[in-house]
DNA sequence: TCGATACCATACGCATGAGTATGGATTGCG
DNA sequence: CGCAATCCATACTCATGCGTATGGTATCGA
């Protein structure tokens, strides 16, 4: 998929608009996807766009569908086909952490939840991801009620730090320290 | 202070138009600070406010600082005026978890950590709060490395939390399985 | 009481960004 | 080749929101 990225000068499709919607929301965030910025950014004029999409919410609409759906999806099967339930966590850990990349567009959403088409989507995914760890929780030998409470702390921590660190630049944390601080949270969020 | 919030007819003071900014911040976000809706919401116009201030920027600048002045302040101190060491970890939690009110200024600010105004406040009342953090944990019995693993940890959840819960609403937890994921959450971080 | 200062209203200018109208260029296809 | 679609540029309109100019009203001290 998508086979000119910028310098291809062939003509655009709607799919086009979309990954340029979501590459400026990773950089920019949600607020600063204006048609005319994405046009200059792709070497065309507004003409263009409103060729592909009807409004400036419609292609914000579809970009979050696409984000959706091409998501993440890899990483909970790979998960999932691990023998050992307990080593499960461990690793789903240790991978978020060293891929923070794809998880830029979910921070810059997470900034923009006042925005009436982001909640959803939103919610169907941080829902989606919250039933996982919770399975995972469960598997790993909590009880129903404590594999919950262990996943939303384990969750809000993910969120937490994605703020702190993405955006904000908290003390500019060093690669060692940061593995340092993985280790410390499986240690204290894995049971036992 | 502020002895008319808004049926009385006195004429406004900076402040008024600051803790109105406040006020509109925690309820629809910094993006939402618009001047002429400030004014409408206190009955005047425009006129007004340019006379107390120089631009918009000036207001959320000056509503900034004084949000970080007459922030929390009263937690702390009384947090580290318990005797017990042990005993302040959980009451710190229930504390901050059972007055959330407060805190809405601040989830709305992590919503706008791409403001270039917001950032250095932000910076400095995390910084703050998560030395507080690491000191507690110190004190509880953990090493230097551990307290401040476990302050990000905690900090994040807390962060974490209030995007969550704040502005998405994940599946409206009840008062009683809040209560239980807050203590859940105690005996997860709380050292032994 | 009366003038100076503090506070506010009204009416502007001006920039930005969404959306429309319309015509030109390019491509696939018969 | 030639004619439809498809894709894009140019040139507008329109709403919003910041900031300014200027004049009016209230309030307080002398």
């Amino acid at each position: 998929m998508n086979a000119s990225a910028k310098p291809e000068r062939t003509r655009l499709s709607a799919e086009d608009w979309e990954d340029a919607a979501l590459k400026l929301i990773a950089d920019q965030g949600v607020n600063a996807l204006a048609v005319e910025a994405l046009a200059r950014q792709l070497g065309v004029t507004k003409g263009s766009f409103y060729w592909h999409f009807r409004t400036r919410e419609a292609l914000l609409q579809a970009a979050l569908e696409r984000w959706e759906q091409y998501g993440e999806r890899e990483v909970i099967s790979q998960i999932e086909s691990m023998p050992d339930p307990r080593a499960r966590l461990p690793e789903l850990f240790r991978r978020v952490a060293h891929e923070l990349a794809p998880h830029r567009v979910y921070a810059a959403l997470l900034k923009a939840l006042d925005h009436p088409q982001v909640v959803p989507v939103m919610a169907r995914v941080s829902q989606r991801r919250m039933e996982f760890l919770t399975t995972i929780y469960r598997e790993a030998g909590l009880d129903s009620q404590e594999a919950l409470n262990r996943a939303r702390l384990t969750y809000a921590a993910y969120v937490g730090f994605l703020q702190l660190n993405f955006t904000l630049g908290l003390p500019r944390i060093s690669h060692d320290e940061f593995d340092a601080y993985v280790e410390h949270m499986i240690r204290t969020l894995t049971p036992n």
